[in-house]
DNA sequence: TAAAGATATATGCACTTGCATCTATATTGA
DNA sequence: TCAATATAGATGCAAGTGCATATATCTTTA
């Protein structure tokens, strides 16, 4: 099933074409979604991404490493993304008593309010830039592609 | 063939899935190609994208704007960019004639065969995480599918 | 149980990016 | 033909990122 390459260790050109097309259509789509958001003055689409998981997560709130883990962002990244969210009020920094190196992040009020106030310029964005484009069939077979890698 | 949604304006969950799995995938990939590039001591993804264009021009040169359609770069981004690719000897910037507010980028001998040896790197990084994940035939598809995005 | 090592998170510094704007040159239209 | 406008590219500044390392705490092991 997998295993596609040429004699001499490149790539096929299939395997290429794949790779290339998937920068491509990443960053033309993200460009699209952050310029929505950009225009209906929201904050960048990663402060979602981390509200979202803290939505999710019982009780509100993760530590950092869990929210890392989920978010495929690097630590010290996450680190300055919490100042700022917390800067702003949307989540809070707490202590983790278990564990004096460890921290909780809880989501406020707000950041909830703020999360789906970005959920619904996202909703729009994705359903215009990629629902668009794509039947649902046709989505659940770039998903299962996407998986693989 | 396309257009899938949910009555409220919230795309169809297969919808959102394949951005997410667009989105992650290609960190991903791009985290693990970009992590290559390090370890070879080579400089990062995107110079390769500006060199590779420069070869495959006429003449080894492009106008900076006709770089910018070609690789998605933004204008003050590729600029810069140029900059670094110029320190380095990689490219040189000449005068345009036909109109002064113009410049040639003309890729160096130098910048030439970096691109090569860049590309040793690359396709062998490609292979591992793109071709060693799919069959030919995979590709082909999620290709066919990313270009309609 | 103290020293060595590991883990969770934060931070200084250099580099990159985004935004807004600048400069220089070209094109247009009165 | 000149003023107004448009286009190509560069750049100052603020914000974000990556790297290396710091700090605090926990775990292991001799």
């Amino acid at each position: 099933m997998a295993k596609a390459s040429l004699q001499n260790g490149a790539p096929a050109p299939a395997i290429t074409q794949a790779w290339i097309g998937l920068m491509r259509a990443q960053q033309r789509v993200l460009a699209a979604i952050e310029k929505d958001f950009k225009s209906a003055g929201l904050p960048p689409l990663g402060w979602y991404d981390v509200l979202w998981e803290l939505v999710k997560a019982d009780g509100g709130r993760l530590r950092p490493f869990e929210i890392e883990a989920r978010t495929l962002l690097t630590q010290y990244n996450l680190s300055r993304l919490i100042d700022r969210l917390e800067r702003e009020g949307l989540v809070r920094r707490e202590a983790f008593d278990a564990d004096g190196r460890g921290r909780w992040i809880v989501v406020t009020e707000e950041g909830r309010a703020v999360r789906e106030r970005m959920w619904r310029t996202y909703a729009r964005s994705i359903e215009r830039h990629v629902g668009g484009k794509l039947s649902e069939a046709e989505a659940r077979d770039l998903a299962a592609l996407l998986s693989r890698l």
